[in-house]
DNA sequence: TGGAAAATCAACACAGTGTTCAATAACTTT
DNA sequence: AAAGTTATTGAACACTGTGTTGATTTTCCA
């Protein structure tokens, strides 16, 4: 049989391309400017206020009305703009996963090579680092949605998009191409284990720097059971 | 009824004494009998009518009185026993939590000496096996909680209950007892990843058997990138 | 069988939703 | 800068669902 990693794919994705998470934070990461300002102004305030409300009281834990409160805009201009409270959710989900298909280009570049790099310098991919980085940013958002009382919809959607294609990046081309049903387990089990280790690492307080994180993440990857752990 | 397996010496758990998946299916796992029959009628006939409920339009899809019709119950009689629909949906998954803590003790019994003989066998821990019959006769009430619409706690609370105790089992007593940061992130890593497995078969309709399933299982556990993939 | 407790039924106040409309304010375009 | 367009405002509306209460009936237990 075959090696299961990527050969013929070309470099690791250079540090200074990588997104920065501040650039990223911005507004409007998603669809075209709107082009009447109030528009723009009044989605921008909901949004801010929906993130900060959701921090304080979690998903459900306020109404329409503590959210127009919060943006001080009337009630009215809310359903302009959005059908209910789940679209306007929505709405900001899709921002941070836009966000994040930032990371999707040198995740799939990875290939064989940068795996070999890795193993010869020990250094972790610039861009997980990156991605830890941004982590740490809308960490608030994050553990929000991901944590106990948070939208399932969000976790779904995460593994689909970005662990799943992290775990791809490495892939065979063969088996991206016809994977067979163990090749999908093999996928959602190491996208979920990454989804695991973030939450871990929200849920203990972000204690390890990015560049520790990235570090583990790809020991993880890397580890056999029985291997001695140790870090 | 007592279906606690307890075994004096850590080896792999029969089959046979496994708990049937039919018997676990059962009412009043979790806390004492009532012994007012109409409690226990009631509080039957409303779980029954939520699960069904639960499925047909998910979490949020129904309202008090949905329920209460289709449990063919006053409505006032729900209150009786829930605070709300919340506390009856958290008593529900604390059913299938208690439920699978049974097979929590052969879990931790697995050991360095079950990996050896399934090397040499080639057969996986038959508890596994029992487990997604389990998972299978519970499907959908999995289904509606694990996945979109479903309920962060619930996953939660499944991947520190039984995930964890599953990677913990086979985990060196030495890192057990004195976890270091990075030995948190390793079982964090394979918790999350077994609840991807089990989602994964969820959502692509079951095809593989449970013994397949369990197969699969282990294999991810002892797989290694690089190793080839095939089935 | 008698006492206790649960289930029923109707009614209640209340909070939140989503919509409508006329008036006002802010923006874009020319 | 004015005109025309469009978003925002504020108030009112009907409606649904929640959680509670009290009187009455039914069921259970001992």
């Amino acid at each position: 049989m075959e090696l299961v990693l990527e050969r013929e794919t070309p470099r690791v994705q250079e540090h200074d391309e990588a997104p920065s998470a501040q650039a990223l934070a911005g507004n409007e990461t998603v669809g075209e400017v709107e082009k009447d300002r109030r528009i723009a102004r009044s989605k921008r305030a909901l949004k801010d206020a929906y993130i900060s409300l959701l921090l304080e009281r979690g998903i459900g834990g306020f109404t329409v009305n503590d959210l127009c409160t919060r943006a001080d805009l009337n009630r009215g201009t809310f359903y302009n703009h959005f059908a209910d409270m789940d679209e306007l959710l929505v709405s900001l989900e899709n921002d941070v996963i836009e966000d994040l298909r930032h990371f999707q280009e040198p995740m799939r570049n990875i290939g064989i090579a940068g795996l070999l790099r890795h193993k010869l310098t020990g250094e972790p991919f610039p861009f997980l680092v990156d991605l830890f980085d941004y982590l740490r940013e809308q960490s608030d958002f994050f553990i929000a949605l991901l944590g106990s009382g948070g939208d399932t919809r969000f976790s779904a959607h995460l593994r689909d998009t970005v662990c799943t294609d992290l775990v791809l990046g490495v892939l065979h081309k063969d088996y991206r191409d016809a994977p067979t049903a163990f090749v999908n387990y093999y996928v959602a089990f190491y996208a979920s284990a990454y989804l695991g280790v973030i939450l871990q690492w929200y849920l203990t307080g972000m204690k390890e720097s990015s560049d520790e994180m990235a570090r583990i993440a790809m020991r993880l990857f890397l580890i056999q059971p029985g291997d001695p752990i140790e870090l």
